[in-house]
Order: C-alpha cells, then sequence, then structure tokens
DNA sequence: ATGCTACCTGAACGATAGTCCCAAAATATC
DNA sequence: GATATTTTGGGACTATCGTTCAGGTAGCAT
C-alpha cells in the first residue's frame, strides 16, 4: 500500500533522469552538436518519443542536463575542498592532481561542461545554473581577499580550457608549478 | 596580359573569403549550431551550391572559419601587445579595456571564438589553429618566466569565459584590479 | 467490471539538412 | 575565334530532424 501514487512519480522521475544522464554520456562523445531526440533515446534504451514525452522540447532536455551537470561538478568540487582542508594543505598539489584527472580520464566530461557553458553564454536562463559551481567555491572562502579568489578561479577556468586543447593532456607534475605560482600570494 | 592566372586565383578566393566572413557572422549571431550551407549561403549573398563548391564539406567551411578567425585574432592580439610596449606601461589597463571590449561590444565574436576553441578540443586537426594566437602572445614575451606568463595567459582565458557568463558585461574599472593582480609579479 | 488517470510507445508528418547533378556563364588557353 | 577549364546557380534526391498523434498499458477509486 505504502505511497503507490509516490512509487509510481518515483518510476517517472527515474526515466527523466535515465534520459538526462545519457544526454550526458552523448555530449561526452559527440558535442551538444550531436544531441538529438534519437541519439539520445538510442543511448538511453528508450523509444524515441520518451525523450519528448519527458521533456517539452530538445531545448528542455538541454537545460535540465545543464541543470544536473552543474549541480554534480558543485558538489563535486565542494568535497574537493573541503578534502583538501580537511588535509591541513594549502591544497595546491591536489588542485594539480583534480585539473589532471580533469584533463586525462575525466576530459569527455570537462568538454561536455564547458559545451554546457558557452550554450549558457547565449542563453540567460541557464546562467544561474552555469554559474552555481563558481558560487559553491565563492561561498565556501573568506571574502576579505576577494580579488585574488577570483584570479584563481579564473586561473583553473583557463588553464582547463587550454588544458583541452593540447595534444596531450598535462600530468599534475607538469600542472603542479603552474598551480603553485597562481596560488601563491602576492 | 599581366597575371591572369592570378586574377582568376584572387576572384574564386574572394569568393571562398566572402563566405569564410558570412560563417562567422553566423557564429557569431547564432552558434556553430546554426551553421548550415543554406544559412551561410542566405548570409553571404550567394546560392546554396557555391558553400558545397568551394568547400569540400561543411566541417571544411568549419576548419576554414576557425584558422581565418585564429589568425585575425593572432593579429589583433600582436598589435595589442606591440602598443602596450610602446606606450611603455605595464600594460594592465590596456589589457583590462581589451577585456572589457571583447565581452561588450564585441560579445558576440568572443562567443565565436571560444566555440570554434571547443570545437578544436574534439578535433586534433584544428588544434594547431586554436593554439595559435597563444603562440603568437608566447613568442612575444622573454622565456625567463615561463610559468608566470602561463597564468597570467590562463587567467585572460577565465576571465573571458567568466565574463561571458555575467549577466551584464564587466566594465573595465572592474576587471582593472583583477587585471593589476593577474600581473603583479610574486 | 468500469471508468479515470498517468505513463508509455509505434507510426508518421512536415520541415530541413547535406550533398549531388547538370547546364549556363565566365574565364583562360590555344 | 574556337576550345578547354573553372566558376556559378538552379533543382532535386535522400536522410534525418523535431514533433505530433492516436492508441496501448498499468495502477487506482468507484
Amino acid at each position: 500500500m505504502r505511497q503507490r501514487v509516490d512509487g509510481r512519480k518515483v518510476r517517472g522521475e527515474r526515466r527523466r533522469t535515465e534520459i538526462i544522464e545519457a544526454t550526458l554520456r552523448v555530449i561526452e562523445r559527440d558535442g551538444v552538436a550531436g544531441v538529438t531526440h534519437r541519439t539520445v533515446a538510442r543511448e538511453a534504451g528508450v523509444p524515441t518519443t520518451s525523450t519528448t514525452y519527458h521533456f517539452a522540447s530538445l531545448d528542455d532536455l538541454l537545460i535540465a542536463t545543464l541543470i544536473s551537470c552543474a549541480r554534480d561538478m558543485a558538489t563535486e568540487v565542494y568535497w574537493m575542498i573541503d578534502r583538501a582542508r580537511s588535509r591541513g594543505s594549502r591544497g595546491a598539489e591536489e588542485v594539480a592532481n583534480l585539473l589532471a584527472e580533469a584533463l586525462g580520464p575525466r576530459r569527455g566530461r570537462t568538454m561536455a561542461e564547458y559545451e554546457l557553458y558557452l550554450l549558457a553564454a547565449r542563453r540567460p536562463e541557464l546562467r544561474p545554473a552555469a554559474r552555481r559551481w563558481l558560487d559553491v567555491l565563492t561561498s565556501m572562502v573568506r571574502h576579505d581577499d576577494e580579488v585574488a579568489f577570483r584570479v584563481f578561479l579564473a586561473g583553473i577556468d583557463g588553464l582547463l580550457i587550454q588544458g583541452l586543447i593540447d595534444d596531450e593532456p598535462p600530468t599534475a607534475e607538469e600542472l603542479r608549478p603552474v598551480v603553485d605560482y597562481l596560488l601563491k600570494p602576492r
């Protein structure tokens, strides 16, 4: 008996999230350009019309994917910072490792995130979601050195973007001195 | 008599460059997603098949556009640096002004450049072209503090990307302290 | 059982995409 | 001038796109 209505609703939500996850995989593989109702449906293993049933349009699907992706990124970054802090280190090594990971094994995911990022540049309604991971980071640091923190965030973004057009991803060792310099206080 | 062959070639090249310029305008307006043979042809004022005649495929058109765009960007950045140097200043104000311009009046162009940038992330053959403006900058500075320079480049890229998802573009005055801090030596 | 509702899906429609084909025009070569 | 080559432009073919639609299925109240 226990909440059959919820059970049904949960099932519906599950489909939705499966489609969103499939969309993200498609973007990782082929980019936003590769996202169609049919490719997403095939990736998710659902009939084509299922994507149009759960999302009013392809645009809504992309928007939902960006929001989900940004939320994942934000929580991930949150725990990364938290872990680095609990170790008591200044975090330079941790940051270098994470950058190397984002440009190596997780390269597709990183590309997807920046493609959705640029999508937000053209659609104002997506910007709050795209800014979320920046906001999470901003909320975690003291505000007495705002300029230095903005420079740090910009540096991270720049290193990631530039790392994406390297022929082979930089290693954590190569990244380390750059991150060190970036974190060094003036 | 004088070089009829060149004359013909020039005319052919002219069509080509017109199509490339039209492609860039389309990307500025609607993004890479809006680029089709037909939209580009309409923008350039040429018949649809003209784009397929001068470029073997849509991909070739995008590649040619990226290369042209990167070359323009590189020469522009070159003269910007040169001007800043001749003024004897450290260039912080000049850089802040250029960033504000890139995020304000030239916002569409900046978006186009980063979309093509991300395109290069997925296609190795585009990467040399995408890296060109970085190379131009790199070749202009002394190599005795490479790390600092890499941080500077990453910072610029990050500030531009993040500025693209601001609801209203930052002014040169707002950018100034950040650029100042970014340029400050450790 | 009988509706009622939310959930799901196969088939199909109209629009638009990339690209090919062929003839006309322009240009170069003899 | 005659011929060959390049360039141009209109039309059409096929594939795929987003989306609609009509119907099917499963849980729930009456």
